[in-house]
DNA sequence: TTGACGACCATAAGGTCCCATGGTATCCCA
DNA sequence: TGGGATACCATGGGACCTTATGGTCGTCAA
């Protein structure tokens, strides 16, 4: 990506996705409206850790780390539960630094858990994103699209039902 | 692990995973993002003891004491509860010299609780960390891996069936 | 003496910092 | 309106620094 057609101001959240190359010593720009996000979230570093259920990587700053945070404190201390829950996340996610030019390297755990090798697809979904390989974006965007279609049609008979409830009344 | 790519700045946790070699000596250097976290602590050396229900040994600052303190004291004094938190907890924890290096040597009461013997894994848990024997860490990760997943998916069809409850009023 | 232990020094691999470049979008002024 | 100037961004490369790790040399105790 060069340059930038996207508004610089009143940006709280990741939006939109980007695909970058890895350089030959592994680094990856952060796409500068994400960086954006995180200087105003006031994190200092690129917080990350393999998502649970996908072949990804979750990133994000302050934001992401309170969610962990409150899902961890969720369970009492030394339970069980918390103590699988601090291992899998604490014990999985790394703080990257990000050098001067806004570009950070991914450790090889990461990695290797979305299948990167040498691009980068990043989707933004809110208050945190996430890294992809491109390909395999492409194709889990191609079934979430059509996961929406088939909700919002069966969301639509549903309502279509109740209006047709509401006309016989 | 030579330099590092983990951020310094707003690091106050305990995160990711490092798995280093001892040396002939029995030494092991301390990953540098974990001294970090710890010369912010303010506390001079490792203070570690062997962890309850696993075979592991848990490791830390300051942090750490504080919450063993906020552990013990929530039982009355001569209980039977706090005698056997202190006995378990400060009758076998140890403070580990750090050398200039960053190294430390571990106890053989430690590495043998751990079944520790020519490499560790060390592993961030937020307020602490702990040390593993590097093939039982993948084995635990890999089960509170499974546990994490069960009980998100448990969290998140509670949340649905709230919101579908919702959208039926 | 011998063995364990601590303080120092050495080194190569890898990370970090800094500067350079080419390309794109936006701005500004004629 | 158009075209040049400007700001910004992704990317590349080299010099320097940090880190993990190995080794040496004294010191103290058994």
């Amino acid at each position: 990506m060069r340059g930038s057609r996207f508004a610089r101001g009143g940006m709280d959240r990741f939006v939109s996705n980007f695909t970058l190359r890895l350089d030959a010593k592994g680094r990856v720009s952060i796409p500068a409206s994400y960086r954006a996000v995180l200087a105003r979230d006031g994190f200092e570093g690129l917080y990350c850790y393999p998502a649970m259920d996908q072949p990804a990587v979750d990133a994000g700053g302050n934001a992401l780390l309170g969610e962990i945070e409150a899902l961890t404190t969720a369970y009492p201390p030394y339970s069980d539960e918390r103590d699988a829950f601090e291992l899998a996340l604490y014990g999985t996610s790394e703080t990257l630094k990000i050098d001067g030019e806004g570009r950070v390297i991914l450790s090889d755990a990461l990695k290797d858990h979305a299948g990167i090798t040498e691009a980068i697809a990043f989707v933004g979904l809110g208050h945190k994103f996430q890294i992809w390989e491109p390909g395999r974006f492409r194709a889990q965007l191609a079934e979430a699209t059509g996961t929406v279609r088939a909700l919002k049609k069966q969301l639509g008979s549903r309502v279509a039902a109740r209006d047709a409830q509401k006309a016989r009344e």
